[in-house]
DNA sequence: ACCTGAACACCGTTCAAGT
DNA sequence: ACCTGAACACCGTTCAAGT
């Protein structure tokens, strides 16, 4: 069998979904495709670079919000951002591994950019777009954890508030609007 | 060679900081100690337990302020918290992974709720203190990365504002005291 | 109580060689 | 251009046995 690179990053995906990312592993996923691990080698130079293109293949597929009051705009991207990252196994943790690593899923960070800019958020802008992207990040992750051990069988100690999500990105979003310049 | 539980944990935290996460290994670090791998499940259930003992040693040892105006103590607890992850070689990665996994690493939480509490945030106080330690770990993370990765020699080319981590933080006090019910 | 020795079931990556 | 086969240098964890 032959494949192109997008074959393998689409494979990579279901196998990321089917069994978690602890079990995405070169091997895994070669003998999955019918191939020998060194055989990924000609398509990625690592396995960064591998995770990298799937986390940007997840963040292709949903719809962006890109019009709207500035204040509206960053609270749907964030909640779009946030359902991209719950929509698939571990989908959370390795679209933040990436992110941290600087190999990609920057497609979040310049979409926040463009609708602070735009809004005349001011200055703080850049700090504003990472406060967000941290918290979304790092909620979306708590989540998944806590989604993922209560479905395997743990005992639902915690039920978290029902928009607990919103709750802190008013916060964050009620801050810019006192801290950034605030026009319009 | 005998030894106890803290001994192994202070040797721990001299590896990774020496050595860094990724050779923070258990057989690594059982030889040395001069001792099999093995040895270290006589102490530790497993990885994650023991990097839980470590992320808690690393929080044990600055000064955690408890006492001030509601405002002041939160950005003083980021603060120290801040200094504690970037004290050691990949220590964000570390205390932020070891919090994810609930495992451990609890104290900076339990001093933001108190601090929250005590200031009469109200209802809100609980998802205030997550979003806090959310942006802290994401920050620490990400600075530490750029960090460690220009001084390994890649270029300087992005030089972050002086006090972008204050700005940040600033911002989610600021969206704190709009959502919470500020008295005192 | 604490450690050894050996094994099990894996990893990511490289590289010469094949088609 | 894409893949095989084999190797290198590792992992975490278990478990019977030793002292």
């Amino acid at each position: 069998m032959r494949y192109r690179r997008r074959d393998i990053v689409e494979r990579a995906v279901e196998v990321l979904d089917d069994y978690g990312l602890a079990d995405l592993s070169m091997r895994r996923l070669g003998s999955e495709l019918g191939v020998q691990p060194s055989a990924l080698y000609h398509h990625f130079a690592n396995k960064q670079t591998l995770l990298a293109a799937i986390a940007d293949e997840l963040l292709s597929r949903p719809a962006w919000p890109v019009t709207g009051e500035w204040a509206d705009r960053v609270v749907a991207i964030c909640g779009t951002l946030r359902d991209a990252l719950l929509a698939y196994r571990d989908g959370a943790e390795l679209v933040a591994t990436v992110h941290a690593f600087g190999l990609g899923a920057r497609l979040p960070h310049e979409l926040l950019l463009a609708a602070l800019a735009d809004g005349g958020v001011g200055p703080v802008a850049p700090a504003a777009a990472r406060t967000l992207l941290h918290y979304v990040y790092g909620h979306a992750v708590d989540e998944q954890t806590h989604l993922q051990a209560t479905a395997a069988g743990a005992i639902d100690d915690d039920p978290r508030d029902v928009d607990d999500f919103g709750v802190g990105l008013a916060m964050i979003v009620a801050g810019i609007q006192v801290v950034g310049a605030t026009r319009s």
